[in-house]
DNA sequence: ATAAACCTTAGACTTAAATCAAAGGTAAAG
DNA sequence: CTTTACCTTTGATTTAAGTCTAAGGTTTAT
C-alpha cells in the first residue's frame, strides 16, 4: 500500500496530480484510511505507469479514460462492445505509429545526409528529407536528388 | 497561392487557428497582399501538413516549432547543431513509437482474446493483457501466468 | 506533547492551444 | 454603390491538464 506522496515519487508526479486524476474519477484508490488517506495498490501503481505512457503517446485523459473503462465496466458490457471499442482504438494506434514511421524516416534521412560537421547546414531540412521519403514512398523513382545531396557545400 | 480562408478549408481548420500559428511564428504566411491578407504557398500548404501531422503524435506546438526551425535556421546552424537536435527527437519519436507498439499489443490481446459475443465482457481487460505482454518483454520467464488467461475462467 | 513532515479539502491560478467577439477594411456580384 | 462574404486587428473566453494556496487534520520522531 503507497500513499499518495510515495506513488507520487516512485512515478515521478505531483501528489496535486494524482488528486486531480481522483477528482476526475481518472484514477481513484483502492481505499482510504480511516483519516481520509488515500491508499494505492501495486495494481493502482500499474494502473498509473499505464495512464503515464499512453499520455505520453498524446491520449488525452478522456481517451485514456475510455480505455481503462473497459476494465471497469467489463461486467456490464458484452464482448462485442468492448470488442469494437478496442478495434476502434486499435486503428487510431495504429495510425499514429504510422505517422510516427513517416517522422522517423524523415528525420533519419536528415540525419545521415548531416556531414555533422561544423559546416553550415544548408542543405538540412526536414521538409526536404519528408519530401524524398514521401516521394520514395509514393515515386518509383523520379528522383534528380539522390539521397547524399549535402556533406560538401 | 491560398488565402486563409482556402487554406483553412483544405485542411480542415479554422482559420483563427491558422492566425493564431501565425502570431506565434509557428507558420507565417510566405506574404500578404498589399492590403495585407495572407498569402499562402503549395509550400506552405505542405508545412502546414506537417505541423498538423505532428500534432496528431503529440508534439507539442512548440517541439513542432523546433523541428521546423531546423529549416528556417538552416545557413546559421552548425551541420553538428543540426545532426544533435535531430538526434534527440529521434529517440523521443522511437519511445514513442515503442510505448504504441506496446499498447496496440495490449490491444491486439484483447481483441483475439474476446469472444466478440453477446456474453458478458468478464475477463476482457486491457490491464490483464497488458500484464501478459509487459511479463513477455521483462521477464525471461517468471509466469506463474502463462499468456491465456483468459478465455475459460 | 509538540514540531516537522505529511495528509485533507476547496478553490484560485497557470499554460498551451485554441476559439470567439467586436470593430472595421476589402472585393466581387447584383 | 451597396450588400455579402471575406479579410484585418486587438483582446476576451474556453478547455485540458495541471499547479498552487490557504486553512486545517494526522503521524512519527524527539
Amino acid at each position: 500500500m503507497y500513499r499518495i506522496g510515495e506513488l507520487a515519487t516512485l512515478c515521478k508526479i505531483k501528489t496535486d496530480t494524482l488528486r486531480f486524476y481522483d477528482k476526475q474519477g481518472l484514477f481513484v484508490p483502492s481505499s482510504r484510511t480511516e483519516s481520509g488517506y488515500r491508499l494505492y495498490t501495486k495494481k493502482d501503481a500499474q494502473r498509473l505507469r499505464f495512464i503515464l505512457r499512453a499520455k505520453t503517446i498524446g491520449f488525452t485523459l478522456v481517451e485514456i479514460s475510455e480505455l481503462l473503462s473497459i476494465e471497469l465496466d467489463k461486467s456490464n458490457k458484452a464482448c462485442a462492445d468492448v470488442k469494437s471499442l478496442v478495434d476502434l482504438k486499435l486503428a487510431d494506434i495504429s495510425q499514429k505509429i504510422e505517422q510516427l514511421h513517416y517522422f522517423k524516416n524523415a528525420l533519419q534521412q536528415l540525419s545521415s545526409d548531416c556531414c555533422g560537421g561544423p559546416e553550415s547546414a544548408q542543405h538540412c531540412s526536414i521538409l526536404e528529407a519528408l519530401e524524398s521519403t514521401s516521394s520514395a514512398k509514393n515515386r518509383t523513382n523520379n528522383g534528380h536528388h539522390q539521397a547524399h545531396s549535402h556533406a560538401t557545400k
